[in-house]
DNA sequence: TTCGTCATGTAATGGGTTACATGATTAC
DNA sequence: GTAATCATGTAACCCATTACATGACGAA
């Protein structure tokens, strides 16, 4: 049990770093980070704090000196720990082999505000060779069973590498972007 | 262990429909029917055809009479029975709840040249007002969450309002062509 | 008084992947 | 002889979801 959910960890220590949360909100925050189409549940962003918390990388916050006047049910506040934003930044730093995936690199996007310029170059550019690959293969797809592929399925790969050439095109305005600030 | 993969199982049965097929060969069918970016493992495709020949959906067709003269390693070619059939006929004709969903629909599209049209007009729609719902969620977030979004962030979220009004729009196409033949 | 939302948590289950094991055949 | 591809299979693990349990508060 050593890694457990590389992304949501990443993303719950960015939005830490950011400020002190309790589970409730940092999963309608998580929401926003990892796009509306996968919202995590609870059962896996409790087991998912308890364990940061184990590891020292964050911690409970001191419960609200004066209550805010009948707060509502006990909230757990979390805040990142200094062993937590080193990690974090080592994690924004140095980014795993992975980040051009879907979602790793959804959520490295989140928290590119505060990560170096040079290192969201190369994410960028990691994720548009990602997207060239799949284009190739969609290709070759494409020709190489085009002969009895029916008329839907044409249709839906079409429609596929569509949207691949248009996240590319939408990669190189980003890059343009970061080249001449 | 019910089920066991709802949509691997349905594009089996659907393949085999076609041909007799070995594992080997299904997989990169598979690949097809699935989208490229979702290659199905044989960690899961093997058992899950153990299990569809412990259902007796599916059999090990008779090993070939006359061995095309060294075929390789043996393989075992499976095919659909009776009751395999049957089944994906009932399938294929009342889609289950999930149908509008990403991969069900990718499935289902698949096999559409067998589908009754009723049914394909429904999968049709029902995924269109999917991605309607999905296009309110997005909408909401945007003017909800616009104050506090740094660039990065709204560059993202407008990319996937985009590719969703996209699909849409190519959704609106295939319910056109389904309506005047 | 009942419903919606806030709030936290656990156990069972699901649906897959990775790594490993095995081995034949073809192309270089 | 050695690498790539064909071909089948299992065990361990991963990462998440669903269903359940618990409970308080505000609004209709």
């Amino acid at each position: 049990m050593r890694t457990r959910g590389a992304v949501l960890e990443f993303s719950i220590l960015g939005l830490l770093h950011d400020s002190p949360l309790h589970g409730y909100e940092l999963r309608k925050r998580l929401t926003g980070v990892l796009g509306p189409f996968r919202a995590i549940s609870y059962g896996s962003l409790y087991p998912a704090l308890k364990e940061l918390q184990s590891r020292e990388l964050i911690a409970e916050a001191a419960p609200d000196p004066q209550p805010v006047l009948t707060t509502r049910r006990a909230r757990i506040v979390y805040e990142i720990s200094a062993q937590g934003k080193d990690y974090f930044d080592q994690l924004i730093a140095a980014p795993g082999p992975d980040a051009w995936e879907d979602e790793p690199f959804a959520a490295h996007l989140a928290f590119f505000k505060r990560t170096p310029a040079d290192v969201r170059l190369r994410i960028l550019e990691g994720r548009r060779s990602r997207l060239e690959q799949r284009l190739a293969t969609l290709r070759e797809s494409f020709t190489r069973a085009g002969e009895r592929m029916d008329a839907y399925t044409e249709r839906l790969q079409e429609h596929g590498l569509d949207s691949v050439e248009r996240e590319v095109r939408w990669l190189d305005e980003l890059i343009d972007g970061e080249n001449r600030p």
